[in-house]
Formats: C-alpha cells, structure tokens, sequence
DNA sequence: TTAAATACGTCTATTTTAGTCGTAGATAGA
DNA sequence: TCTATCTACGACTAAAATAGACGTATTTAA
C-alpha cells in the first residue's frame, strides 16, 4: 500500500544527482538513464516538467541539459508531488470536495469528515517535508514513535489476496 | 495523487456504523449496501477481513452479522490498512529494502536513503493516527501547518497530461 | 426445510501507472 | 550550412493495480 509513484523517484533521482554538481553544470537526462537507469522518455517528462514550475532551468541544444534554480529548502515534498502528479485528492470521488456529481450517495456518506480529515493530515506531512531534507536523508523520525522500525521488515512479507 | 484505497474506505464506512449502534447489536453487509450503496461483495470481504484480523466477530447464519470487538482507540489507521492491503512498501521495487534481485542498479541508486527516509515518517504519521480519531473527526490539524487549508479547493483542480 | 446470513475461490472490467514512438525545435561546433 | 546532440511534446501501447461480479458452500434461527 501507499507506493510511491515511479515519476515522483525519478525527479528526486535527478534533483539528488544536479545538487552534488558544481554550480553551473548542466546534467543530461541520458547522463541520468545511464547512471540510474532510469527510462529516457519518462524522466525526460518529468526534468521538463520541473523546468516548467521552475525547479530546473533548461537549456536546449547541444551540449544542453537541466540545472536546479531553486533552493531545495524551500520546496516542500508536497509541492514536488504536486508539480508531476497534480494535487492531492485522497478520495477520488464518494467522499471528497469534488464535483457532487461524482458522489450519488453524498447525503447518506458517514465518513465524509473523516476522510477530509486525512486529506487535510496527509497534506500537512507533506508540506512539512522539504525536498532537501528528504535528499539529505534528514527528517528521519520525529521521535514520536519508535515502533516504526518495524517497517522495513514489514515490507518484505507478502501482500493478501 | 495518493487516493485512499476503496476497501479502505468501504471498512472506515462499516466501523463508523457499527459504532453507533448500542452493544451487542450486529451489522449486516446488506444494510452497509443499502445505506450507503457499497458493493456488497467487496465490503463483505473486507468485513471477513476485519474478523479475521479480530476488529469485529461475525456471527453466521440467519440474523448473524457483524459487530466490533475491539477498541479503536487502539487500532492505528496504519493497522487498519495493512489488514485489509498488507503492510505498507513506499517503494515497490527500485529503492526498497525487498529482495535484491527487485532492483538491478541498487549499488548506483542514489535515493535508497530518501525513499526509507520517507517510508519511515509515514509509517509513523499512520502509526500515531487512531481509527478512532478518524471516524471521530478528530485529529484535524497539528497546528503545525495552517497552508493546509488550500488541500480542499486543490482538489478541485485539473490533473496534468 | 427454508430463508438469510457469512465465507471464499475465481473471474472480468476498469482505471491508473509505466513506458514507447515519432517528430519538431534549439544550438554548438566542424 | 550541415550535423550531432540536446530539449519539447503529442499520441500511442503495455502492464499492473484496483474495483467489482459470479458462483457456490456453509452456518443458523425460525
């Protein structure tokens, strides 16, 4: 459950990878398909993507490629899932803010609260999250909670049918 | 992005009928269908599931049905999702802890560290959130982040091609 | 014995995610 | 000016995950 996206790894592939170049470098989405092997078209997508929200620069051409313009520190996880996935929804349709024709049974719904209550949690872990910190592998546990050791482990058992 | 899985929702709507029912009496699927319109034999494996798992006890046959067992206060929301989805993996295959042959670059990769990073705090953000809390609205908001309040119009927005 | 439940294996449809193909446009350097 | 090497992007296909349906067996109160 709760599986990353595959265009979201890609992005961090390629922000953690331009962070560790001196400033002013250029990196080519075949210089990331060769070290991470990565799909070419689909990280091509996504440097575009972030060019386009102004994350990268990019610089076309020959001898061309992608540059980070904007401070990793001010970049929230959620603005970065954002940008490739478009905003959060947490419930595509019978319980959400959405279009009320998407919900028939919107009236008689018990858990319409709840789920906007996780929507708005989730959003605020994300937010809270900053790009750089997740690079930097920082932000790794808040303290709170100490059995969440148990997760790696967990994640190599098998799921149920 | 990150929509809340159906059965999911589908065991939040039965716990919260359930719940306000006076104790000993039992739920039905087909009433969970009639009130609130789920697919009768999706909420009736998740039901099964949630028996399984001890959250509720089923009793069969003619007037059997459903009933809680369990405090929810003492169910995370995380325990409730791995019941009926198995346990969380952010990552499926590239930069999780699974088995190695999953991921042929794992000596390249650059963002294994990120990816448990992330793991890890949502675990935990699943973990100190109770069934509890959800179905009673509660746990809005840390206080942390009021940015949050944009989620709900967000929602609302188009998703990118 | 019957009606109304749960229990559960298997199948199909739908939707989402992942990845590919083809082509156009920019630019440095020979 | 020509070529190699990039980005930019629309449209398409394949694979996987999710959602849901069908059929049948079992349990149990009346």
């Amino acid at each position: 459950m709760n599986k990353i996206n595959r265009k979201v790894e890609y992005a961090l592939i390629g922000l953690k990878h331009m962070r560790g170049k001196p400033p002013g470098e250029l990196t080519t989405v075949k210089e990331l398909t060769l070290h991470y092997g990565c799909p070419f078209e689909m990280t091509s997508r996504v440097m575009q993507n972030l060019a386009q929200k102004g994350v990268l620069r990019s610089e076309q051409g020959a001898y061309g490629g992608y540059q980070i313009t904007k401070d990793l520190n001010r970049i929230s996880f959620y603005d970065l899932m954002a940008m490739i996935l478009g905003p959060m929804a947490v419930a595509k349709c019978m319980h959400s803010s959405e279009l009320e024709s998407a919900c028939e049974i919107r009236e008689t719904c018990n858990i319409v609260s709840p789920v906007q209550t996780l929507s708005r949690r989730l959003a605020e872990f994300y937010r809270d999250l900053t790009v750089a910190e997740l690079l930097d592998g920082r932000g790794g546990s808040t303290g709170k909670n100490l059995k969440s050791s148990v997760v790696a482990e967990a994640s190599m058992m098998a799921e149920p049918t």
